[in-house]
Parts: C-alpha cells; structure tokens; sequence
DNA sequence: CTGAAAGCGCTTACAG
DNA sequence: CTGAAAGCGCTTACAG
C-alpha cells in the first residue's frame, strides 16, 4: 500500500475495476455480495482491491440501496446510567440484526430535540429511537411521520402519537407498589421527591391517564393512587420537587424532614432523587430505617453497599432499550403502523414493561412514638 | 402535505425545482447555503421545498462534500458509567462544531472493534475517537491510517502507534499517590484489586513505560512504584486480579481478607472494582475503617454516600471525552500528523490529565495491634 | 444571478 | 457470467 501513500482519494470501484481487467458493474458483484460473478473473476477482484486497499463507500451504496444500515438515538442525557444501561440494549440488540446507531443527546432541550429529528432525517437513517424530553410538542414528531421514517418512543410516551409503537415502563403501577409496601408497614406521613411536584393537581386530577404522562408524572401519579387507597388525603407539603440534580434534591429533602417530623417515610422517583433523598436522610440525624423508612427507585449497583441497603423499584434498563430496538427492527421490516397502503403491518404496540419492588432494609415498621 | 400520504419516494431537489420552475442548480443553491440567489428566486424555492415537504438528502450531500458531518466512537463498554461520562464529552463538544456521534460498543472484543472500524471506514465518518480492548492488535488501526482517517486515541494507549493523537488518565502517578497516602498513614500491607493482576512481572519489569500501557496494567505499575519507593516487596499474593464484574472481585477480595489478617489496607482500580472491594470490606467483618482502609478509583456518585465515605482517586472521565474530541476537530481542520505531505501540521498530541485524590474516610493510621 | 452538463461512487435493469 | 448505460440526489465548475 505504499504507493497510495501521496495519492489523496481513496480508491474506488473504477480503479479496483481497470486492475482487475473487469467492468465495475462485475467488480462491484464481486465485491458487493449481490448478482452472479465467476469464482475466478471474483477472485481477481479480490485481490485488486486488497492491493489497491479498496473500500467501499457506503455513501453510494445506501444513496442506491435506500438504507444507511443506521439507526439514531435520541436521549435526554446519556451521561445518566439509566440512558446509558439503556442504550448499551438498543446497540447490542440491532447489532445482530447489522445496524449502527447514531446517537443525539438533547439535554432535554427542545431546540435540541427538533434539531436531531432534522439531522437524522437528513443523514437517511433507517429508523429512530426517541426518549423526548418534551412530549407536549410534537411537530418535530410529524416531520418524522411525514418522511415516513419507522421509530419507537422510550420511556417518555406522547400522548397525541397513539399510533406510533412504546416501550415504557410500568411506572404507576410500580409507584403504587413501592408506597403500597410503605403503608403496609403503618407508614401515613410519607412523601415523595419528584420532579414532578408542581405538577400534583394536573396529576392528581387525571389519575386513569397515567400511560400518557411523562414518568416522573406517573410515578406521582402512583403514589396518588396508593395514597387514595388508603383513604388518606394528599398533603401537598409531603409532595416534594426536585430537579434531577443531586445536590437540590437533597436539600429540599432535607428541608422537609427538618421542618415536619411527623414524616416517617420517603419515596424518591428516580436515581438521581433517590441518591439525593438518601444524603438528605442521612443528614437530618434521624435513625434510619428505624425512624425513617425509604423506597429508591432504579436499583443502581450502591444501593446494596450503603447502610442501610435501599429498597428499590428496579426498573429494566436494558431491557427497556433492547425492546424498543426489537420493535424498530420489526417496523423497518415492515413499514410504519399508519401506512395506509398495507393492511399487513403489524399494528402499533405499546409494550410496558413491569418494574420490580426489592425490599431491602431501608424500609422498616412505623416507629412508635415514644412517651 | 396530504398530497404526499400515498407516494412513497421523498420529494428530492428535481422536483422542488420543477415546483418552483427554477433548475435543480438553482434549488441546490437556494436551499444549501451555498453560490448566489435572487433574493425572489431564493424565496420561491423556498415555498416550494416547505410545499413538497423537502429534506436535503445528506447522502447525496456527503457523497460530494467528502463529508459527512459525522465521527466515530468506539467504546468497550458504553453501559459503563466511565465510558457513558466520557461519551457525553465527546458529544457535547462535537455537537458545538456540528458533527454527529455514531456510537460502536465492542465489549473488548477483537473482531467487534475490527468490525467497527471498518463499518466506520465504510460509512465514511470524518474522524473517529477510539477505547482499544486490544491494545496489542492493531492492523484495524492500521487500516485508518492507510484511509488517512484521523483519529483519537482515548483512555487506552496503543504502544505502537506514538503519532497518534491521545488522551489519557495520569494513571500511573496517580495510582502512586493513591498508594503513598496509604502508606502516610502506616500501612505495609497493601493489597491491589486490579484486572492486571496477572501481568504483576510483565508490569514490575517496565516501570519506566507506564505511558503505553493500558490504564489497569499503569495503575498496578503506580501501586509497584509507591511500594518500591517505600522500599517495601511486592508480595504477588497482595495483588488480587479480578475481571471488570463487581460480584466476581468482591468475592477476590474477601478471600484475599479472610486469608490474610495483616492487610490493613486496600486499593481498588477501578469503579466497579471498587465497589466490589468495599463489598468484600464489609462482608469481611472488619472494622472499617479502623482495622482496614481503602481507597477506590473513580469518584462516581455513591462513593460520599456510603460509610465510611470513600477516599478516591476521581478522574475526569466527562473532560477526557470532549479533549479527544477536541484534539480529533483540529485534526480533522487539518489533516492527519503522518501526512508528510503538509509540513504545517500539528505535531501529534498526547494529552494526560490528572486525576486527583480525595480523602475521605475510608482511610485511617493503621491499626494498633492488640496485645 | 441562472442553467446545462458533468460527476461523486456505487447498483440495477437490460442485453448479450 | 459479463458489460454498457442509466440513475440514486445532490454540488460544482463553466458559460451566459
């Protein structure tokens, strides 16, 4: 190869065919796996573009084929172990299947968000896998539908696209269970870190809709639920919100655990509140779990080396991108849902996949008032 | 856009000029940002491309352009938090220059990353930031450099590749200092959980080489160095060598602890090392961390919510991906260091950043023997 | 400022 | 099995 060393182009189909003595329609055969071509011809263009250090260009190829091979992910934040767990499904599942991801991270920004679904639609990927960080606005959404592109929603659903196939999790019905197993054990003044505090009479008031909320909504939304069973009243000062930020969450935990001692449990939505809620009981002096209880949500791997260890909704991140890369995969075979041309294709599916309540010892008997 | 529901291709630049009863030259013009418009002519093909519904298609684009706005990142484990903080690096610094990610997971594996590599190659990515699990293997590396691909070395040096641009963890010195504060504080018997701990010989016979080698194989070197300079042995059965699975290493660890009562100190290097060795710790029965100290590597969330909170050597894992990505923009603004064509080039670069040691509290004097 | 023509590097009918 | 020609959807000289 020494002698391409000045040359500037790499080499294509062209230079491949004249050292090979053959015509680039059968050079291409040879090399591209397609149409007929001699074992001997092949060979000879074989060993052209091994000496010419011959590549394919997959540009050309997927500019004729209509297929780059690609899929992209959007995500909020792949920094975040859950996106990461997530996405490391989605890459290990299509790969069997021979496609490589194009990855968009948005910050939940909407800006960001409409400027992925433009891109991806540019570059021609095959498929796309959207974690939106603003499911109210949906017209980016459209221009996907419009380019007739096949995606799947994960774990953020969108209300207005019924038709469009989801993976979500199960995470009212999970909520329910993690403050289900709170009041089981006596607990009545329990509140919630969420990032979706200020959202309480939104949520409190559309409490069948919970497959069309946002998870943190949900996850309210199941605590509502569990709390409502219980024939107890919402305190809207246990309902707690936080961003997903480690250090806010665990002051404005602690802030509530300083002023209402009355509260003897705490449920936090998400990893990141549930690290933060954590620190916050640690500070507030309170004997944990005897006199405070507390349920995690998404068993990170400390939560089984901290003391006590932290009962946890455990939510199937990997799972969750590998089932999603499953549907897209089966919608790039088949063509979208709304395709009215076909009356074969699959109909749209909305898979919710359950989370788990591991109880561990952060989460004890109502401690009894001492007199 | 109705008029589209039943058509199957994408409008593309013929018919947007049709539209607008301009040539395809024209349209290109109006619509890609580049030659001279009519401010008129430039409107109406405007009107017309949002009237048909028009995406550039990027292929035709990059084809053309030697283009595609796109680079490669080839990672071991994207799952892994390290990885995940420094994909979000790169990222987030390539984003600000307009080129997109397109995301390989190897798992260490030899054939996936020569896959990967050639997959890049094919796709005609722009540049490409490399994590090698094989070090030792590097004809797919090789092949970039005959493409005169430029890239980025990340996190793991290849040894035979010095014009290559890398950046790196300080992963020797560090290691150093993180073993010298066990030794302050009067520790002799320092056991390493490392998954270099079979290459203990290969690695003590080339201290002076700690740049080249993978950062596993340099910490256990910082661990040889500190050791040596506090004229101490190394006892081979002080290095403990587990693979990267947290179960795997604590079980390493505690069997190390149960057999051996006169390590008072251990140094674990790297995150899910570490959790696994502070696991091992507590299962142990020891007291901690007054019968035995350690210090961890890589300062992840859980490290301050534990007890005793964790001393850590913290890398910048988050800055180590925008640096290469960094480096891999102004290479490709450039062109490849080998290229012996251009004398104006930059000179290869290989960064190392620091990583910095916490102290915390799991590391105290060594224990008083009781008599 | 605008257009006709060539070309990026492949694959695909269509003949032979 | 092989090749000449057309074409995928753009951009780029080159004229006008």
């Amino acid at each position: 190869m020494r002698e391409r060393e000045h040359q500037t182009r790499e080499p294509s189909l062209i230079e491949v065919a004249a050292e090979a003595g053959v015509s680039t329609a059968t050079a291409g055969r040879a090399l591209g796996g397609y149409g007929q071509v001699s074992p001997a011809t092949a060979e000879r263009v074989r060993a052209a573009a091994a000496r010419l250090g011959y590549r394919p260009n997959g540009l050309a190829r997927s500019l004729i084929n209509g297929s780059t091979q690609a899929i992209a992910v959007v995500v909020t934040d792949v920094g975040n172990p859950f996106f990461a767990q997530a996405l490391r499904g989605v890459v290990d599942k299509v790969r069997t299947a021979g496609y490589e991801v194009l990855l968009f991270n948005t910050d939940s920004n909407l800006d960001a968000e409409r400027n992925a679904v433009r891109v991806l639609l540019e570059k021609r990927v095959d498929g796309a896998i959207i974690a939106t960080g603003s499911p109210a606005d949906t017209e980016h959404l459209d221009s996907l539908r419009d380019a007739r592109l096949p995606f799947v929603l994960l774990d953020r659903p969108v209300p207005d696209r019924p038709d469009v196939d989801s993976v979500m999790i199960a995470n009212a019905a999970s909520a329910r269970t993690a403050v289900r197993h709170l009041l089981s054990q006596g607990h009545r003044r329990i509140a919630v870190l969420t990032e979706a505090g200020r959202e309480l009479p939104y949520v409190a008031d559309r409490l069948s809709d919970c497959r069309t909320m946002r998870p943190s909504a949900a996850r309210l939304a199941g605590y509502v639920l569990a709390m409502r069973s219980a024939r107890l009243d919402i305190d809207p000062a246990l309902v707690v919100h936080a961003p997903y930020q480690r250090e806010i969450a665990a002051r404005a935990m602690k802030k509530l655990l300083d002023a209402d001692p009355s509260v003897t449990a705490v449920f936090a939505t998400d990893n990141v509140l549930s690290i933060g809620a954590y620190q916050a009981i640690q500070a507030s002096g309170r004997r944990f779990p005897d006199e405070i209880s507390m349920v995690g949500f998404d068993d990170q791997e400390w939560t089984t080396v901290v003391r006590p260890q932290l009962t946890v909704v455990r939510q199937p991140s990997y799972e969750l991108g590998a089932r999603a890369a499953g549907l897209l995969l089966r919608r790039i075979a088949n063509g979208p849902a709304w395709d009215r041309d076909a009356d074969d294709r699959p109909d749209p599916e909305h898979v919710e996949l359950p989370a788990q309540l591991i109880r561990r010892s952060s989460t004890a008997p109502v401690p009894v008032p001492s007199f």
